[in-house]
DNA sequence: GTCTATATTGGGATAGAC
DNA sequence: GTCTATCCCAATATAGAC
């Protein structure tokens, strides 16, 4: 491009200036398949088909599905790592902050059994690969694990083992999530979060 | 076969006569190398390598891949429901016992996440498929739900929803698991299935 | 009941035009 | 950068001998 600057075009720019990048569309659709089928449950058709483009697009963006996979994966676990950390730096009691945090990821339509996925997978992505997916998951389970670790100095808990505790708190999630599907749409979601939280804070010990 | 009887040939019976059936050496080939990599993840032929015979006759015994999945599935799930009867049966209190199946299963070599197995192969099940696992699930789960709804009656424990918190039971076993993977072999099992307990029991709140 | 050999297809990946 | 067309292999499933 030798051009020199055109002046700007009056009236509205192209819809095309305004669009996701390609290459995010391609994340975005990639990530809800393989979220709801798997990794092996989605074939690149079927994530051109949702993105709207064609398959040799997807693979001018990324080598293989497995590469696709993985940025897709990381992306996500990024994002989710984002909006929790926002949840838990509001000034609040740690338990109220943990029940915003769960009913919020209670009320994500799509959920997520990475761990599922990946499990199946595993074998097929290189070392890199799993270590950078390894990262971004522990990077989450870190922002979570702070939080409890303040809280814990502050005596506000008895935890001992954040970082356990907040893999705990995020199967929680899940597994409230899975309950939700079970029981369908007549969910109630801030109870379902509340009787999980419970749990998750008094135990079913003896009072 | 309209030989007649034959008298017993003297000294040791040939192999054979005490081997595992086919079909039961089919099923637990498939059922550990299912749990250990996922439907997809696994092939016919790994299969039939595993347990010594010929794709051939794995489709004499099963009509399809999808059902020597489904009924390798229920069976470890029968399995692993009449083991966890054993230990909840025993004259305990509750505690001890769920501390004991923590560390047993803790301690099996496949832990597996059928949950997450399903969840990629659920759109190839049929609504039946889906019933027979979805009811040795259950079968499961109810084991734990009845010893905790026995206990709460009991005054042992506070519980409330004796089926969620089996659940959430069952899951901490596979976090604890996953921990111990991620630690390798220099692993406690008993601290593990301890500290896991633990939390199951008082939760992370303030003494 | 168990084998060898093969038909069939879904889907990952690429070539090359535009 | 995006398309159409195609290669190619892995893996399910079957045919038919023994």
């Amino acid at each position: 491009m030798v051009k020199g600057p055109e002046r700007r075009r009056p009236g509205r720019p192209p819809a095309s200036s305004t669009d996701i990048p390609t290459q995010s569309r391609i994340l975005q659709a990639a990530a809800r398949l393989f979220m709801e089928f798997g990794v092996d449950g989605v074939s690149m058709g079927q994530i051109a088909e949702a993105s709207g483009l064609t398959k040799a697009v997807l693979y001018y963006y990324f080598r293989s599905k497995t590469d696709l996979f993985v940025e897709a994966v990381v992306r996500v676990l990024e994002i989710s790592r984002e909006k929790t950390q926002a949840i838990l730096d509001a000034p609040e009691p740690l338990y109220s902050r943990l029940l915003r945090l769960m009913r919020t990821r209670l009320g994500i339509a799509a959920p997520l059994e990475w761990g599922a996925a990946l499990h199946g997978s595993r074998n097929v992505l290189t070392a890199d690969q799993i270590h950078a997916i390894e990262r971004a998951e522990q990077a989450l389970f870190d922002t979570v694990a702070a939080a409890l670790g303040t809280a814990a100095e502050r005596g506000e808990i008895r935890c001992i083992a954040p970082d356990r505790a907040a893999r705990v708190f995020m199967s929680l999630v899940s597994i409230g999530h899975a309950e939700l599907e079970r029981i369908g749409t007549r969910a109630d979601v801030a109870a379902v979060a509340k009787s999980f939280m419970d749990i998750f804070w008094s135990g079913i010990g003896p009072a």
